[in-house]
DNA sequence: TCTTGAACCTCTAGTCGCTTCAGCTTGTAT
DNA sequence: ATACAAGCTGAAGCGACTAGAGGTTCAAGA
């Protein structure tokens, strides 16, 4: 019976990457920067994980798929291990990272239309169109609106 | 005469950098990787770069402001050097890029609406407030659409 | 019990597009 | 002549993994 509880909840790391939708090597990578704490290990020194690395590791996937960093992570998981602090941190590192998206998708947007701009102004026929894009590249007054450039977006 | 045409022509590094924009460091990694050629030199080894360096350079970093990679700049680059070729591959470089910015407005958006939810639940009140964003986190059956994550929108 | 082979281990290096640093040398203005 | 800004090279660091080499362990079938 505990035997069999041991078998489900004591799983080596391909299971858990199965279970959680992370690689092994990135599971293995969290363990290094100390996101997932080292779990118990077998005789023959391969990892062992129980139920609380499962729901660690999920926190984190979940986090990391909302874009948040690692470390953004590694605040929330402190403030989710203490649920003693208040969460005004946690509060604060989400909206910080909403700005952050909005803007990202602002930037990409001018983006978007800048290159549809100029994707139409050369249909990419054969003949010698004397290339309408490498122009627009070229020649940067063309741009409708170009202070600052829109490289962030993509950091 | 044309001693003034040369010291408003051949620039150093410095300069070059102030012109277009980018940063000196950037310049040198640019002619690292092969996107810039190299200049030619003085006596004492310092880069001093003309007219079509400048006019390279500012193609460079507009399409990098539009978020091309090097290694299709790097194609744009040949198209641009070869008037004579199909500009075929840069309609179809710069149609693929558009693409990609449309998927990650995509995905960004769906993100912003899953932070938004996530943030609203909890005010950052001082108080206890059981933290509904590490729960949100935490609980990813809470999540109005979660198949294979957004995260690829930050690569 | 033995053998196979998938799964695991560690360590290192590579990815992208720069940025930063250390420790020099050169150029220019006073 | 001197000071000091600007330039030089080469290597390492960033974030968040990913890939590979070269070896070990585990579990299942014969």
């Amino acid at each position: 019976m505990s035997d069999r509880k041991n078998l489900e909840r004591v799983v080596p790391i391909g299971v858990l990457a199965e279970q959680t939708g992370v690689k092994v090597e990135t599971i293995r990578y969290y363990e290094q920067v100390e996101l997932l704490p080292p779990p118990e290990r077998t005789e023959g020194n391969q990892r062992r994980y129980g139920r609380r690395h499962v729901e660690r590791l999920a926190f984190i996937k979940h986090a990391r798929d909302l874009g948040f960093s690692v470390d953004s992570i590694r605040t929330l998981l402190k403030l989710s291990d203490n649920p003693d602090l208040p969460c005004d941190q946690a509060h604060a590192i989400s909206v910080a990272h909403l700005d952050e998206v909005r803007h990202k998708i602002a930037r990409l947007r001018s983006l978007e239309k800048e290159l549809e701009r100029i994707a139409a102004t050369c249909s990419g026929g054969v003949s010698a169109c004397d290339c309408a894009i490498i122009e627009a590249l070229a020649d940067h007054s063309q741009c409708a609106h170009h202070q600052g450039g829109v490289a962030e977006a993509w950091r």
